[in-house]
RNA sequence: GGGCCUGUAGCUCAGUCAGGUAGAGCGUCGGACUUUUAAUCCGAUGGUCGCGGGUUCGAACCCCGUCAGGCCCGCCA
């Protein structure tokens, strides 16, 4: 059963409807790894809705959480603000710096500015979650009630925070972090309850009453969490593995919901996505891709498979390089399988079996557009790159495609991914290994691995290549020719023609690539190598 | 200090919850395809299941210990 299945089971032991939920600080630039949070949602709720559950996906944006500090990519001017909710300050600029014009003008937040690529991103990937907007949460009084309850019983909380995780809570903690005179989280005192409101002393000495019906102010994270389950509803949950260890928030989340009236949300805990080489992705670090980013160059399904086909519990080597080369053409191998006849064969074994469900089971996730089938292209992404880069004009890669009968016409799918596969060509990303490339000068030991035969045909194809007509079709029948010629196999003009012009044993098809160039560099090549080899 | 996760073929991983002859994909090697040689098809190759004990008729799986990597017990997907 794969991964997905499992959960949606666990889920229908528990009842008939269900709200999955994930969250996600706008604090900077959304990165991939907040891709897997997000698509590990997606991916339960589809399983449960297969599963015939009743479930909505909802994607909560903590806007309420405060900015902790003046981040590489901001300017000094956002000291001020550190302590301040993410959705009550304003965007930085292109410089870093606040951009008070839109804020003012159009209300637009820190919190709007790193979302909405990543709205975007979701769009594209066919993540539909409700949004909610947490700090509006807050001040439209959704919290109202299960705040008061946790000012209520403050003491059985600490208790709770105090023994699970095993840390001691100042003897001022209380739990409303209240919003000082300057609009801050930071430095506030306690200094009285009554509900509805908090009283507070700030560090600027002003005294104040926080109203926990507007909003102002908001739970701390160890109990705002499990506020939200409450409020929402929230009946499954997964997170990162630094709030599942044993101490972590969701262990002190379970109990602290139960004080506030409800029940815990089926948890799973995932491992980090990182960039390969890398470690673990940090937006302070500067190693991170975006989602936008990185579906400039992937396929959105495929960067679908990636989370489907990897369990939670398995950390996620992120690489822009050959493994996604690998995975794409996974991908179409996998699209391409017929799963139901495989698994209608008796004579499988149980592992078999299990391996074919989970492929089958990914692939269910994978696709964009939930219920449908994956679609083999039939064009592997290895294919693609290769006419990328030897056809200027997207056309000259269709006719290629169509004369080779791989397609009639290219589908919209295939169209974008040719797009995409243009801009990764042209990006620092894309693999040395996968460029093509003549060679300027003979590369000896290429032709010297070469057997003697194989090296006699060099005069031979240089002969040919210097009266042939300078068009593909020509040249590749051409090169086949000079080994006949000499009573040899075609196989050997090949090897004679990689050896010289790319120094390898095998290659892409020469003919069109070599079209593109000069008819009078390929052969004066070929004549190098035929005299140093004589 | 306490706890969690991971360690299985050259690589990426299934299989561990319900113990029963070690499984996939990729790669590699070989063959086929007499002009599309990064393609496709067929076949083969490949593992002291991190290590050491224990329980068992039988352990990758359960128990104890140990090593290595990552993470948590302030904030972090």
């Amino acid at each position: 059963m794969h991964w997905t299945d499992v959960a949606a089971k666990a889920l229908s032991h528990k009842g008939d409807k269900h709200i999955v939920s994930t969250g996600i600080t706008p604090s900077g630039e959304f990165h991939i790894g907040h891709l897997r949070e997000i698509l590990t949602g997606d991916m339960i709720a589809r399983a449960a809705r297969n599963a015939g559950l009743d479930v909505e996906f909802v994607f909560i944006v903590d806007t309420a959480d405060p900015l902790r500090k003046v981040y590489d990519f901001l300017s000094e001017e956002y000291e001020q603000f550190i302590g301040h909710q993410l959705g009550s300050i304003p965007a930085p600029d292109v410089d870093g710096k606040p951009d008070w014009r839109r804020f003012e003008q159009e209300g637009w937040t820190y919190g709007d500015h790193f979302l909405k690529p990543f709205l975007e991103a979701l769009n594209q990937i066919g993540v539909k979650p409700r949004i909610i907007d947490n700090l509006d949460a807050y001040t439209s009084g959704k919290f109202d009630a299960l705040a008061k309850i946790a000012c209520d019983r403050r003491d059985e909380i600490r208790e709770a925070i105090e023994r699970i995780s095993g840390r001691e809570l100042a003897d001022d903690w209380f739990p409303w972090s209240p919003l000082d005179s300057k609009g801050s989280l930071d430095g506030v005192k306690v200094t009285g309850y009554e509900y509805p409101f908090v009283h507070w002393l700030d560090s600027h000495g002003v005294e104040g009453s926080s109203d926990l019906r507007k909003g102002e102010g908001k739970l701390p994270w160890r109990i705002d969490w499990p506020a939200k389950w409450g409020w929402i509803g929230v009946t499954c949950e997964p997170f990162g593995k630094d709030h599942g260890a044993a101490g972590g928030s969701y262990a002190t989340g379970r109990e602290i919901v139960k004080i506030l009236g409800h029940e815990p949300p089926h948890p799973l805990t995932y491992e980090w996505i990182s960039l390969k080489g890398q470690g673990a992705m940090s937006s302070s670090a500067g190693n991170t891709i975006g989602p936008i980013e990185a579906l400039e160059l992937v396929p959105p399904e495929i960067l679908r498979l990636l989370v489907a086909k990897s369990k939670p519990n398995k950390a996620i080597e992120f690489d822009t390089g050959m493994s996604l080369v690998n995975l794409a053409d996974e991908y179409e191998r996998m699209a391409a399988r017929d799963y139901a006849a495989e698994l209608s064969n008796e004579e499988l074994s149980r592992r078999q079996r299990v391996q074919i469900e989970d492929a089958a089971g990914a692939m269910r996730m994978a696709v964009i557009e939930e219920g449908t089938e994956a679609e083999a292209t039939a064009v592997t992404f290895r294919h693609l790159a290769l006419l990328a880069q030897t056809k200027s004009s997207d056309e000259e890669v269709w006719s290629s495609l169509r004369n080779a009968g791989a397609i009639k016409e290219p589908n919209q799918s295939l169209i974008d991914r040719l797009m995409r596969m243009r801009a990764w060509i042209a990006s620092k990303h894309f693999p040395l290994e996968m460029k093509i490339s003549i060679l300027e000068h003979p590369n000896k030991d290429a032709l010297l691995a070469l057997s003697e035969e194989e090296r006699s045909v060099l005069q031979s194809l240089a002969d040919a290549l210097t009266t042939c007509k300078w068009d593909a079709q020509s040249i590749g029948s051409a090169i086949p020719q000079s080994a006949k010629d000499l009573q040899l196999t075609p196989k050997s003009g090949y090897r004679a023609a990689y050896a010289a012009l790319m120094g390898k044993e095998r290659g892409p098809r020469l003919a069109p690539i070599l079209a593109e160039m000069e008819q009078s560099t390929i052969v004066a090549l070929l004549q190098k190598c035929a005299a140093l080899v004589a």
